[in-house]
DNA sequence: TCATAGTAGTTCAATTTTGAACTAGTTGAT
DNA sequence: ATCAACTAGTTCAAAATTGAACTACTATGA
């Protein structure tokens, strides 16, 4: 972090795209799917995660990582999940201090119905715009910039 | 939106690994930025349009939509960097019901400051995990992305 | 020229997120 | 065995976002 190191107007374009695009189809796809089923598409992702879980559950911690959220704001999304009746938590026996979120016979139902409306506009805003080239190339590059984060 | 039209594996790769690299990027330069200006990295992504704007001014509606913000949401960060001294607002005279939202000395020089430590973190988190053949092809993607967003 | 529909931006209450402080349990070194 | 440091998760108040309702102005067209 020492010398000054613009982008220069390629990278720049990436960078901008990246902001762009990003905000643009998370803000379409949660939208549509405020309308269909009333929940964000943040409560979709823990419900998705949690449904591909070994025994449908994941530590809050966890959970936490996967999902890109504060411990707080997780904390408070499982309680409005739970509220619903979608996911209830669940007494960890390793470890004391845990807790296990975990989806809900009615939480999976609902997600399943959910899913396919939700998947076409994941289609039609993201997936259908990417050659089979293209799709790999990206795949790859953003896999390896997710990864990193992750390690950090 | 007719048939169930699931994603195979390598879609919902990309899909996941987009979701991740956004949130978690976005979450580092966030944090980064705040410590050390103070500012989000929403406030800077509205300053850096500004800055950017022939006479360091944009309306507020094509700046809600560069910045892919509801109107309500830009009123009121315009409202909190104007209490800061970073912009100021100008009544439109093309249009009476318009707004400038401008750019003061203040608001450039506090960009100009945050700028060279932002953009390396922005390479070290973002741009420096791409080959240059991946950046071209990404870019082509995402602009693609969010050019089809803004279009609907 | 009037009425109707549409656009620009703000306001407000309800919801959500942030981040620091907190409780409780675990780990590891002595 | 004990103490200090760490981890898991929650709580709380302050700040930010949402979305509908609102004011004010502009455009259209009969």
């Amino acid at each position: 972090m020492t010398s000054t190191n613009w982008l220069d107007p390629v990278e720049m374009r990436l960078w901008r795209a990246f902001l762009t695009s990003t905000s643009s189809v998370t803000a379409a796809l949660d939208t549509q799917l405020k309308a269909a089923t009333g929940m964000s598409i943040d409560d979709y992702d823990v419900l998705a995660n949690l449904s591909e879980a070994p025994d449908q559950r994941l530590r809050m911690s966890e959970l936490s990582q996967t999902v890109v959220h504060s411990r707080s704001r997780l904390t408070q999304r499982i309680d409005r999940l739970a509220d619903r009746g979608w996911v209830k938590r669940e007494k960890c026996e390793e470890d004391a201090r845990g807790t296990w979120a975990v989806l809900t016979k009615q939480g999976m139902q609902t997600l399943a119905e959910a899913a396919p409306h939700h998947l076409e506009h994941v289609r039609a805003n993201f997936i259908d715009h990417f050659t089979p080239d293209e799709l790999e190339v990206v795949m790859t590059a953003l896999e390896r910039i997710a990864n990193n984060a992750r390690t950090q």
